[in-house]
RNA sequence: CGCGGGGUGGAGCAGUGGUAGCUCGUCGGGCUCAUAACCCGAAGGUCGUAGGUUCAAAUCCUGCCCCCGCAA
């Protein structure tokens, strides 16, 4: 049976490790992140893909970084058949692209070549695209520049966001790899090369990218705020405290107010003018400090105090 | 000890020493062709927790628990 040494790191990554060794692949260890320190209280936490691997009984590695290190070699010294990635979260070295006698294949959440990066699933929906989908190809040295074997694509609805694109990604991959592993196991697979004049990138989102410019279309915003949801939000400010913006409805409403300018409160809706005239409709927010909430019910309390006409900086 | 905000009826908030209040929800009644709308009424809180100060504490002091924003 087919060897395999399986990458990976977050719950991108799970179910596709779970397939593989469900389909009966001789999965010798999994390599993932170290354990790190999560949220305000820094508690150390394994990555998802430790958690599974251990539930299957599979040999955990976790090199803070593969070049040169000993974990390397270690790796390497397994001899496995194929490497397969997903989001593993590092490059991998020379050395160990070349070692597996099938080669290293890579797990991909986009549309090859668009996309490359760590954060295609956020950035298409911020572009506004309508479909994505999963391509798996061979690992090169540059980023994502691999050849590509197989690709699947998946349409972005209206009101999809990460979290539900990250779900149907997520299925469509294991799908995908599922129906592609034979050919790379016999080595009949394709291998399309990428058209490097199509290539975009997706990199990791910035603080800075997370916060709402009110400046922009309402469409734009639109499409920050469900390509930030659930994680890691938008956010905008108001009277000097951070407030995130978890989700929103488009609205056409003409006013001549400035872009950020809250145009209208309902009982259940605070309408806010954009750079056009399309405003955003926030129906769930969180202020700085609280729990997120509903937009009615944020009306009833903190929001009380907020007056038609003020404005988000 | 990284910085900061907060824990008050089911939900969100106001209330900084002296009979616990607002919006929403819930229940009952009314209005209406009807309603998530409107009107009338009702239930529901040992004010996170332990202790201290005081004639008197949600309110002042101290310890502890929990939630959240930022930073990492």
């Amino acid at each position: 049976m087919t060897s395999i040494i399986f990458m990976g790191t977050p719950d991108f990554s799970v179910p596709i490790l779970a397939m593989l060794k469900e389909e009966g692949y001789n999965v010798l260890a999994v390599v993932t992140q170290p354990d790190r320190p999560v949220g305000r209280k820094r508690v150390l936490t394994p990555p998802p893909v430790k958690v599974e691997a251990e539930r299957l009984g599979i040999d955990v590695i976790q090199p803070e970084k593969l070049t040169g290190s000993k974990e390397l070699e270690e790796i390497i010294a397994l001899n496995a058949d194929l490497i397969v990635t997903a989001a593993f979260g590092q490059l991998l070295p020379k050395e160990l692209l070349e070692a597996p006698r099938l080669g290293c294949i890579n797990v991909h959440a986009s549309l090859l070549p668009k996309y490359r990066g760590g954060a295609p699933i956020h950035q298409s929906i911020i572009d506004g695209e309508k479909e994505t989908g999963v391509t798996i190809m061979y690992m090169v040295e540059k980023l994502d520049a691999g050849d590509m074997i197989s690709q699947i694509v998946v349409p972005i609805e209206e009101t999809d966001h990460t979290g539900s694109m990250f779900e149907k990604l997520s299925v469509a991959g294991v799908t995908l790899l599922k129906e592609t592993m034979p050919s790379i196991v016999n080595e009949t697979n394709e291998r399309i090369p990428q058209d490097e004049s199509l290539v975009t990138f997706a990199r990791n989102i910035s603080r800075e990218e997370e916060r709402i410019d009110w400046t922009k279309s309402g469409v734009q915003i639109y499409n920050q705020i469900r390509g930030l949801h659930p994680w890691p939000v938008a956010y905008t400010t108001f009277h000097g405290d951070n407030v995130k913006i978890w989700w929103s409805e488009k609205v056409d409403r003409q006013s001549d107010a400035a872009p950020g300018t809250i145009i209208d409160i309902e009982s259940d809706r605070i309408l806010v003018k954009t750079g056009d005239e399309t405003a955003i409709a926030i129906t769930d927010i969180q202020p700085a400090g609280k729990k997120r909430m509903p937009a009615d019910v944020f009306i009833n309390g903190v929001g009380s105090s907020w007056k038609k006409g003020e404005q988000f900086e």
